[in-house]
DNA sequence: CGAAACATGTAAGATGTTACATGATTCG
DNA sequence: CGAATCATGTAACATCTTACATGTTTCG
């Protein structure tokens, strides 16, 4: 999807509050944004790179153990600036979903095709899974009311993300004998 | 997000079963498609090419009015065959559902910031007209039985549409003063 | 007759994935 | 010391969007 580039204002978030390295904004991929982004090391050192010369970041080298550069990443003013005018802006216009499973089920016409169940209870494992993920993430990272306050946005797309789950959860048992 | 071309399956889909043109399924995508997938003209035309290149469909035109021919496009056997092998083969990994609200709202970390009650409220709006919208639609296409089970693929991924409106319209309200 | 919709394409550029590459540090 | 992880990059390629381009038909 050739589009917005939200990739730079995920960075430009990432690095608001705490310097970090390339290799650490990809391992945050890996774990926390990896819920509801994704990005690969080599688009995010890309990015970084152009963020640096676009003066939104800056960068500062530090030798880790003998010979090790890490270069560490810091949002500046003007990135800052860039940050919250986007925060600031109305989304506008629902995004499209693009799931493999609901395309291939819309071209299967036939009520008593075999595949349909066949579909369902492999998606019915994967969002089971995906429940019991998200439901752990919840109880580690916000069990009490301060550090809810604290990651506040973060606690209520954890929310919808249960919720959403729950729902699909309940869809799928619908038709699912 | 350059992935796995999914939209060579759904051009042979919409072909499987009636010859038509590279504008008619412009049009698919602008409508019904379009509640689960997007593609411009230019990326259709392309990959019509293509797959004609690649024996998966083949191509008939036609004289429409004086002058101007039209190209219909129908599936081949060997397309039939990619075709349907997609659609045996599981899915497997949910997709990430990129969104850009659920983004800003990840950024935002004090519980009583002003940004958080007007963000919701914009969410609020959208998804009140999408769940109107499909409910519209629903009701057109799938009033009874018999429209249910022609295209019992369609009518399961609508109602899993409403009810994801439903369930997101409830999380706004949770939060919402 | 003019505007909107029909109809089909190409080109440039942005975004994203996969593969290729290299080296350092840690830990068992 | 060897494997896993840390750490950073480049290259090739696929996908997708935006803009450019052109001509036809329908309908009021």
């Amino acid at each position: 999807m050739a589009q917005k580039n939200l990739l730079k204002y995920i960075l430009l978030g990432l690095l608001e509050n705490e310097k970090k390295t390339g290799y650490d904004l990809k391992k945050l991929f890996e774990t926390e944004i990896g819920e509801f982004w994704s990005a690969k090391h080599s688009q995010i050192y890309l990015e970084l790179k152009r963020l640096e010369e676009q003066g939104y970041i800056s960068s500062e080298t530090g030798l880790f153990g003998n010979k090790l550069e890490k270069t560490y990443y810091t949002v500046t003013d003007k990135g800052r600036r860039v940050l919250s005018e986007w925060e600031e802006t109305p989304t506008g216009e629902l995004p499209i979903n693009k799931d493999e499973f609901i395309l291939k089920l819309y071209f299967i016409h036939d009520k008593n095709d075999k595949r349909i169940q066949e579909m369902l209870s492999e998606q019915y494992r994967l969002h089971v899974s995906k429940l019991a993920h998200l439901k752990k993430r919840k109880n580690l990272l916000f069990k009490d009311e301060i550090s809810r306050s604290k990651n506040y946005g973060h606690f209520l797309i954890l929310d919808l993300a249960i919720r959403r789950e729950k729902e699909y959860i309940g869809w799928i048992k619908q038709y699912l004998h």
